[in-house]
DNA sequence: GAACGCTTGTGAACGATCGCACAAAGTCTG
DNA sequence: CAGACTTTGTGCGATCGTTCACAAGCGTTC
């Protein structure tokens, strides 16, 4: 899992907020505010969690990182819980993103994150296909791989996504950290060498099928197993999944 | 992050390969894979460990669970253990996988999992969008929502993907499990509800931006207080990663 | 204002994962 | 063939994450 674990020792003599809990708070935020818009103003740990598909002892303990922000035999106020909720992760902070690679991918992440004020601004889309370069997508207009430092120095981005095939990855990545990137979302399907104090997050849609066609595998030899062997109650194959 | 844990006790009682490892087995499948056509006949744990990222202890381990593929003293075979892996991991097996939603996401997805042979093998396209039913995109014919249920029953479908906006997500994956698909990787921010048996992995690019801008803040945090309060050596702040 | 019901916040048990360190088991050399 | 060297496979402790279960605290009712 492309968990970075500690970022530094410093974050954790201060706040101390656990990697799988910071992994949950972008869910929480998203409901509560669906939450707010519907008018909710308040909810309990169990319904919060049922709507997050999470456990109810494991929100509690997860909102229990940033503060005590609930009243004890009512629940949350939904208004200030996703103020707080905000805070912590920065939302409405507009963090400046720079794209590299405008595929298809690249494409639907462009007009992902730049229509929503999700609290990402596009500030670059980089291609090296001559034929992209000048055309405008989710409102940017897509620049030249040889103007990624130019783009990036231009607008002080941090945050870095690379949407390429995965010949290029490296050597955009490469390039990403020395114009001072320190956080890069990488989708293509390659292992990233970044320098220390650079956090890498990895999304590989190809691992992601592969988990689901294993677990898909596993079952079907459960049943042919279970089926030509042991022979047991035939409704319990599938049972417990938790 | 979206791990469904157990899918069967039954294979727990056979196999037990734990999900971590479960996850990592896709990345050795593609950095082996990439060592032999470069020829590379064997690697040590050290060699593959240091390409895939991973610690090497981690990796041998992760190894031991699918046997006892490497001699000591040398190192693992690479074409062997390729092959092992990809048994264990259900590779080669073609497995027909349904896509709902052909915008951006889904196009790349239909073109990543359409053309390299991954195991994978797009038998449907479904959409909503009138204007994009009858188009053929990655040798695949785009048919209408309404053909959802016909498609996978023709093909026998188990896995199923949703690039759909939020607000269609959960009255599809509703249909795809009524149709039998019991494997769903959902890439619209919503939080699905299955029963028991269906297994479901989420990628929401939201949530990988959030949790990068969150450690990207955390970052900015350590560095004021830094400089505000305590004063250390200052080029220590960003060297406890791992 | 006391008693009751509800919900939070959290200590503690549990379980999974990680990484170290080393014995076991192989190759290679002289 | 013995001894040195290399690398796997794994037992074990440390860490991280999850879940249970309950005391503490808040509102409400009588």
């Amino acid at each position: 899992m492309p968990s970075p674990a500690r970022v530094t020792d410093l974050r954790k003599s201060t706040h101390a907020i656990p990697d799988a809990t910071v992994a949950r708070l972008p869910i929480y935020h998203r409901v509560l505010t669906s939450l707010l818009e519907s008018g909710v103003e308040s909810v309990s740990s169990h319904e919060l969690a049922e709507v997050c598909g999470v456990n109810s002892a494991k929100l509690r303990k997860d909102l229990s990182h940033l503060g005590s922000y609930g009243t004890r035999g009512v629940g949350y106020r939904v208004e200030y819980l996703l103020f707080q909720i905000a805070r912590e992760i920065g939302y409405a902070q507009d963090w400046p993103v720079v794209i590299v690679g405008v595929g298809n991918l690249g494409n639907a992440l462009a007009g992902y994150a730049g229509s929503a004020d999700r609290g990402f601004r596009i500030v670059g889309l980089i291609d090296s296909d001559s034929d992209l370069v000048g055309q405008t997508i989710a409102g940017v207009e897509v620049r030249d791989l040889v103007e990624l430092e130019a783009v990036i120095a231009e607008h002080s981005a941090s945050i870095g996504v690379i949407a390429t095939p995965a010949s290029a990855a490296q050597a955009v990545c490469d390039r990403l950290v020395a114009s001072g990137v320190t956080s890069i979302l990488n989708f293509a399907p390659s292992v990233l060498t970044v320098p220390q104090g650079v956090d890498v997050r990895k999304v590989d849609l190809g691992t992601e099928l592969q988990i689901l066609a294993f677990h898909q595998q596993q079952r079907a030899e459960g049943l042919r197993t279970r089926k030509t062997s042991k022979r047991t109650s035939p409704s319990t194959a599938l049972e417990n999944i938790s």
